[in-house]
DNA sequence: TTGTGGACTTGAAACGTTTGAATAGTGTAT
DNA sequence: ATACACTATTCAAACGTTTCAAGTCCACAA
């Protein structure tokens, strides 16, 4: 039986080891902490030493030598929303890029709510972070707390969203070019008649997404149907996108048919777009054609496979740390700037839910487009092919 | 401008602030930590010195902090795989239980990975987590760092895995109760003809699922052909079970068709199954039920929804951790211990995967069932109903 | 004996906090 | 005047490390 102390923790210090060794704490530490000096100790005494720690399951306490050292090796990683499929694999581009540099992720989960977000970050900067990864898709408020961040001297980096109108570097996929590659694959297939649902409002994406199915539809000479427009409600949480596209793919059936394919702003809206139209006895593709955004879990293992934009999301995240990571390096820590975002080029990812639009002669969605609605007659622009 | 010494890090401390305000640090950490003294200092100085900690963008360094305080508010999440939508929820029950107690959630992904995950278990021990839990699925090793664990007095919970054989506390779905809901769910659609396909075996959930599969059959006095039941490979990721779906779901057509319903061991799996079967022409639920296990979101977005076995996931993370901030609160820290696993009840989710077999008279599936296997004669069993 | 130098080990200060004990300042009752 | 009781503030030590400067031994040369 060890003889034991009233400890106030439970953890085993250096002491503990040092006293176990008869030795002073300093030359424990120096063994422990393979210092220059351990190699100036005979060899039986770090041997010694390296056994008793492991008998008594010593470990260093990260705490005490941060202090000591000022350094925590810590990047402070803020996602809006774990459960989001988004997030992920974000995340683990972030994780994958740290883990070589010896930096550890300290991540937050903002749960989508405000609260959180800041609660989130003072916790990042309290833990002293050494750098922050912001992972936001919904637009979040002048949080005063990036003042702070800044205040602190600790460089900043966004995900998802462009805040260099803050000079906050940002990583993003580029909507807008996304946007147009979704539309011109439709396009290519014969597509002709097409219903949008647009992100919604509060959402950065939305905007520059729709602007590129515009460019596209125009570019073609293809004119978009006001009613076959529609844009998702605000979200609450991260799946709310696959009720919407339920419900407006749904309406859109009843008040305007006869599209033959539908571009939805995101995966999870597209899988809703799927099962609204399965409801009103449409076939994916066969009836009518579905493509998404983001390329998430889901979309690939559902059937049909969602043909999909794919963001670059683990690169996107592995770029970020990337980039970090060299501000660490600098021992200045300046502050990290950026004018212009880094844009990322999505990536057209076909699966099974689109196809050549349904020939006349045997489908449903064909006959009523023709009962309700002709296909646009194309007319040539000025745009460069 | 402020004349700026020389610093060494770029953070604001409690002595920037004394010196701004002309005060001492004691007094100054006094107010900031709102002490029980700060009460007795005049109101003009606590406004003072709050203004100026704002001013500065002051956060407490939570490393001396804790280390002055032997406290660090923290508990370890150890998870096997972040990129498993399993995980997803089980943390954010998690999280959510410890948001209230004002502790604060270290999460570490081990990526399935076993360097990994004793490495993450070492950052958690450094970091001082005052408890840890373990989302483990998969069988990890003797892990002798978890014997560090106890050597330091760390209470341990685990979830997704019975380790009581260890004594460790355990909070994980009833597989087996789970496996019969899901075959009973066939049984009383009418099917009687069912593949089982089961978990791969380094998985500790395989087996009493399994089990629970086979009760239900029996009791129904139902056989299981046995070129039916076949066992997904050991993983190597987590979605590795819908390619094994797929696969295995086409293997049976052309085996031993005839079936009208697969059981999957799980949601991707099921999935796959989908997948599979749609290649072979068949179609879900009409001409084979699916039913899978966990109730992940791809589950529940993909058409048709998947019926599913529901795991509590956010239930069992929830209780874990109520489970440890109860040991944390008793001043001894005893180690936890359990010698029965808490086994939560499964719920069925029904969605449309699920149908009754097809009438013979037109369903491929029955047709191919009547030309190579019939359907087996129902015997009876001692079994109570 | 007295250095001298090497081999091995230790003392002490510092990192940013918190906190019980101690100090200065100010009336107020003796 | 002195003691007393406030009020408002500060001192100093400690938490577990790391690291530089400074020990202590001891053998061996002078």
């Amino acid at each position: 039986m060890l003889k034991r102390v009233k400890r106030k923790s439970g953890h085993v210090t250096l002491s503990d080891v040092a006293r176990a060794c008869q030795l002073s704490v300093s030359t424990v530490s120096i063994v422990l902490s393979h210092a220059p000096l351990s190699l100036r100790l005979a060899a039986a005494t770090r041997e010694r030493i390296h056994a008793t720690a492991m008998r008594l399951g010593y470990h260093p306490d990260a705490y005490a030598r941060s202090l000591r050292n000022r350094s925590t090796k810590t990047v402070g990683v803020l996602a809006y929303d774990m459960s989001d499929p988004f997030c992920v694999p974000v995340v683990r581009g972030i994780e994958e890029g740290l883990l070589p540099a010896n930096y550890f992720s300290l991540l937050m989960d903002a749960q989508t709510e405000r609260r959180l977000f800041d609660s989130s970050l003072r916790m990042i900067l309290e833990r002293r972070a050494e750098g922050v990864i912001v992972i936001a898709s919904w637009v979040f408020e002048e949080a005063n707390l990036l003042a702070d961040v800044e205040k602190n001297h600790v460089p900043i980096i966004i995900v998802g969203r462009d805040l260099t109108e803050r000079r906050i570097p940002s990583f993003l996929v580029d909507n807008q070019a996304g946007g147009a590659l979704a539309m011109n694959h439709l396009l290519s297939l014969g597509h002709r008649r097409i219903a949008v649902i647009r992100g919604p409002e509060d959402l950065f994406d939305s905007e520059p997404r729709w602007k590129g199915v515009q460019l596209a539809a125009n570019r073609a000479g293809v004119h978009l149907d006001p009613r076959l427009v529609l844009s998702l409600s605000n979200r609450v949480d991260p799946i709310s996108g696959f009720d919407g596209g339920l419900q407006l793919a749904r309406e859109m059936v009843s008040s305007a048919p006869g599209f033959t394919a539908i571009l939805a702003f995101d995966d999870l809206t597209a899988l809703g777009v799927v099962r609204g139209l399965k409801k009103e006895g449409l076939r994916v593709p066969e009836d009518c054609s579905v493509i998404g955004f983001d390329d998430i879990l889901p979309a690939a293992v559902s059937t049909p496979g969602i043909t999909t934009i794919r963001q670059p999301l683990h690169k996107m995240g592995s770029l970020a740390t990337q980039r970090l990571l060299e501000a660490l390096q600098k021992a200045d820590r300046a502050n990290l700037s950026a004018a212009t975002p880094d844009m990322l080029a999505p990536e057209l990812v076909v699966r099974d839910s689109s196809a050549p639009p349904p020939t006349k002669a045997r489908s449903r969605s064909a006959s009523a487009a023709l009962r309700h609605a002709p296909v646009s007659t194309p007319r040539s622009t000025p745009n460069k092919p």
